[in-house]
DNA sequence: TATTGTTATACTCTATAACTATA
DNA sequence: TATAGTTATAGAGTATAACAATA
């Protein structure tokens, strides 16, 4: 159907010790995809640990520190995830004392979150160890090869145009 | 510390109702990384929710196709992901027929894993609907830009450079 | 009616630890 | 001792549904 399938180059190993045979997996965008994915989020956690920092976390964390008194709703449609995923992310950062909800004075339902000087504290810790994990991937690029490499990734999420069902 | 960080420009609109300003968050390879791979991951699920399978589950279906009778081990390894994570997904696969555990001969702790007919049915009706799932998003790319975009992916995972402690 | 936040709940994915049978 | 498989379990992440307050 697509590419070469080529058998087993050696017949008299039958082990798989070492390595598989990709096959048509090789042709499919989102198999490499996901795997660089795991292999920066590893990475990622094991930076991390001391601070107990997720990267979705880190992101909703600086998100805020970037558009201070948005609401939940707000960074939860950024990052594509449920209000409901949201707010228990959000909880966790609040009960560390890294961020703080206020009520909005002029929309009575919204809560507007902000980063506390904690929060700021662990920012700059997170953003430090950040470098050092940034840096493991992304020497391995030149600068224009990164520019590109980000530009690739952006086209595939860019617009919602896979999204699926805006909440009916 | 890094790029420019330029405050919101029209200061009237404390809504944030459309788009948040992403700041340093922009720089971030693992950023765009995570969210190309929801955006995939979505359009998957959306692609294949007639058939029940999952990203995973799929890559587990078309390896072992590609790789009779190695282990569970071997895919888990293939893929970087735990034996017992390996083991509920291939007892998933299993359940529903569409492979089946052999002893081996060679060596009797290790059972080989095979697709059964009605597997081969089933990665027959995946392969077609991956295609346009698959095309959705590599349409958005010319074919020398899609092999550079997956040589970039697997310059990120190939080596287990960053994968942290092999287990002790 | 629609939206924001909230709670409760359930389901999936994942890894850890401990066990067994083999090697 | 080490490896393949297995089981039990617990944690994190996720979404759904329902509800209250507000718009």
């Amino acid at each position: 159907m697509d590419a070469a399938n080529q058998p087993n180059e050696d017949p008299d190993q039958p082990e798989f010790s070492g390595t598989l045979t990709l096959g048509g997996l090789e042709q499919v965008l989102g198999f490499h995809l996901r795997l660089a994915n795991v292999a920066v989020f590893q990475d990622f956690q094991a930076t991390m640990s001391g601070l107990a920092l997720t990267p979705k976390q880190f992101a909703v964390l600086e998100l805020i520190d970037n558009n201070a008194g948005a609401s939940q709703i707000d960074f939860a449609q950024c990052l594509r995830m449920d209000k409901a995923t949201m707010m228990a992310l959000v909880n966790k950062l609040e009960g560390r004392g890294a961020i703080e909800r206020r009520p909005s004075q002029v929309d009575r339902r919204r809560q507007e979150l902000f980063v506390t000087e904690e929060g700021q504290r662990l920012l700059v810790e997170a953003k430090a160890l950040r470098q050092g994990h940034e840096a493991r991937f992304t020497d391995r690029f030149s600068e224009a090869e990164l520019e590109q490499f980000k530009a690739f990734l952006r086209r595939i999420y860019q617009d919602g145009r896979t999204l699926p069902r805006p909440p009916a």
